[in-house]
DNA sequence: ATATATATACCTACTAATGGGTATCTTTTG
DNA sequence: CAAAAGATACCCATTAGTAGGTATATATAT
């Protein structure tokens, strides 16, 4: 059995390199190549055709991970697209699983559980992490409108602009503007901001 | 002469086990103990006295690489800290520099860097990363009472909260404010600290 | 089917923020 | 010394955000 081959996708060249230094003593994993860009990796995937792309979420526009992962399966290649990450974030793990990624991990995951994890990918597995009932803080259930006014908040919007992108009047949008900040328990836009960052969201 | 024996903190475990693996095959490296938080982390320099603490310098609460800096010195051990991070951030180069580090590398620094910036350390130098010269968006510099003010702002106080904390008017603290959105070129205080953000500014 | 959640939109009232202006005082720099 | 930069504090006017209310329609779930 011919060994795994690994593409490694991430902006940050000392991830990239550790991750070689992981990978370098296993007889079952080679890394084919890398990229810290998402066009670099196009064009690697393409050409090396891995049988898993470990990407990076966050890169430096946003979510380019998910992007990556969306070209990847529009282009049906076999390639297994596995997710890192920084933080737990149910909302992209969601988005993950039904674009078709085989895993999320998160950074501060162990090298272990990363080698039993891909290994288990490859058999034909998945394998996401799901964060261990850590109910101390009840989890924070935004609806989907609410979602789009977030993410247009955290852009640097205003209520006005806001409405007129979503096609709904301004007051609708202070309306959800307060629930969210109720939700969040927060009193002002900065402190939505910092609570969003806290529970892992603009990644 | 013995091995350089490196201690590492950062609260990715993955950064951890990455470097590792990056220093495991080298000769004159030999990684004595790690942490992923500031308690963990004093205890194990203090037991293990380490030629250098590799500390990451964002961790879950703020800038605690710069507080763990400060603590050995403050103790006077022989422990050269290097500081690893993901911004080039002047300000936090210079509180590095006044307190002592020995070094600032960015974490998207190659592994051959990494290795030259610490043997050119323990031999007695000190190695900061500079930007060479991306001029191409001129810095903008902050007057001290503007940093006080942002500092604040980002935390999501209010101007009439800002004036009392740095008992001045509230109406300074809208000059300042002001001032401040004129030197970042934004119109609000969300798009500010994204432009923060995107500067390396809260790390 | 009735209750719940979601989205919509209005109301009032108040506070905060933004974008201008002028002016004074101190410190630093040439 | 004169000029520049920094910090202070006020003026004006307008927009934006916060905090509360009611109300309606729709869809979802018990």
């Amino acid at each position: 059995m011919s060994r795994i081959s690994l593409f490694i996708v991430d902006d940050h060249q000392i991830i990239i390199d550790g991750l070689k230094g992981l990978f370098g003593p296993l007889e079952d994993f080679i890394i084919c190549g890398e990229a810290n860009d998402i066009e670099s990796a196009t064009n690697g995937i393409l050409n090396l055709k891995p049988d898993i792309a470990l990407v990076d979420i966050r890169m430096p526009n946003g979510t380019e991970g998910l992007k990556l992962l969306q070209w990847v399966v529009k282009n049906k290649l076999d390639t297994k697209v596995v997710l890192l990450s920084m933080h737990h974030d149910v909302r992209i793990i969601q988005d993950a699983k039904n674009w078709g990624a085989k895993g999320y991990l998160l950074k501060n995951t162990g090298k272990d559980e990363l080698f039993h994890a891909l290994r288990f990918i490859v058999d034909g597995g998945v394998y996401f992490y799901e964060a261990q009932e850590e109910k101390h803080q009840q989890e924070i259930v935004f609806t989907p409108k609410e979602l789009e006014v977030i993410r247009l908040i955290v852009e640097g919007y205003s209520s006005s602009e806001i409405s007129q992108k979503l096609s709904i009047s301004d007051e609708t949008v202070k309306v959800h503007r307060r629930n969210i900040r109720n939700k969040t328990g927060t009193t002002n836009t900065v402190e939505l901001i910092n609570k969003l960052v806290e529970l892992g969201f603009p990644y």
